[in-house]
DNA sequence: TTAAATTACTTACTTAGGTAAGTATATATG
DNA sequence: CATATATACTTACCTAAGTAAGTAATTTAA
């Protein structure tokens, strides 16, 4: 029997970033390109390197979205000390608005997970995290 | 503060599908083609849209990937009694090689498991399903 | 029975993410 | 110092999934 588990998992990474993408609709954001604002606001200027690690993605796909970020104005890049490096920071006009989209998303968050106690959101994202470890080190025997 | 938990969902999705493509390489298969395949497997010949419903994802998403998995002479379709309807069924060369696949992908499955139980495997699918049921009765008071 | 509304699917376009390969800078090594 | 290797980012191309709008068949209703 298929495991329903990953499924499920599907079903609902797919269900958040729908609803985050509508919340978002009235800033011209979506979703991935608000993880990032999200990320720089948390840690001010990042390298983009910086960004996709946290992030755990590929380096194209945040070479994309800080591309698209920087069109729309709510980021700018400057050349690192390191001059491969491209130093991503928020823009003026992001500064202001940020904290407005954090709470907007904060309650679409929370309506999902109305259903769920404290204990329980705690509870899921530790079973979560124990997803893949193992496979991790019968991979290539590290386990950083 | 930010919920980590949908960051985490999100990871675990990515990495799954990663996994996933990984191990249908050698089938020259992708996760959502298999998705289908297996959903076709378990159920018989469908209709489009009761794939679509039973993987609660667009219309178009299968129509493209339907498309493809007939292209590469996995499924075939035929015109239902109702001629808008087109019914999708396993070719001969799928039902030889589906169970194949499927033992990969269970292998896969267990491993990205390992660290869990089978009680906490459970305990997780029940805490997934109860994000978002919530936010359903509140758009539109429908609760089915 | 004919016109309107609904349904099943498709087409076109968008974001999101991945891999593979390329470019320019930085670092290590002979 | 010159060359080789590594690193940061980019480009090109692929799958995945969403929305909006279109087509053709079916139902509903006047």
């Amino acid at each position: 029997m298929q495991k329903l588990l990953f499924h499920e998992i599907h079903q609902k990474s797919r269900l958040s970033v729908k609803e985050v993408n509508e919340a978002l609709k009235e800033f011209d954001l979506y979703s991935a390109q608000w993880s990032i604002l999200f990320c720089i606001k948390q840690f001010g200027s990042m390298t983009q390197k910086e960004i996709w690690q946290y992030l755990n993605v590929e380096a194209p796909t945040i070479t994309r979205t800080v591309a698209r970020l920087e069109e729309s104005g709510w980021v700018e890049r400057k050349e690192g000390a390191d001059k491969r490096e491209r130093i991503v920071f928020l823009s003026d006009r992001a500064k202001n608005t940020v904290p407005k989209i954090e709470k907007r998303i904060l309650e679409v968050e929370e309506r999902l997970l109305s259903l769920l106690s404290e204990g329980e959101q705690a509870q899921l994202i530790e079973l979560l995290k124990k997803i893949g470890n193992a496979a991790e080190y019968e991979k290539d025997g590290s386990n950083d």
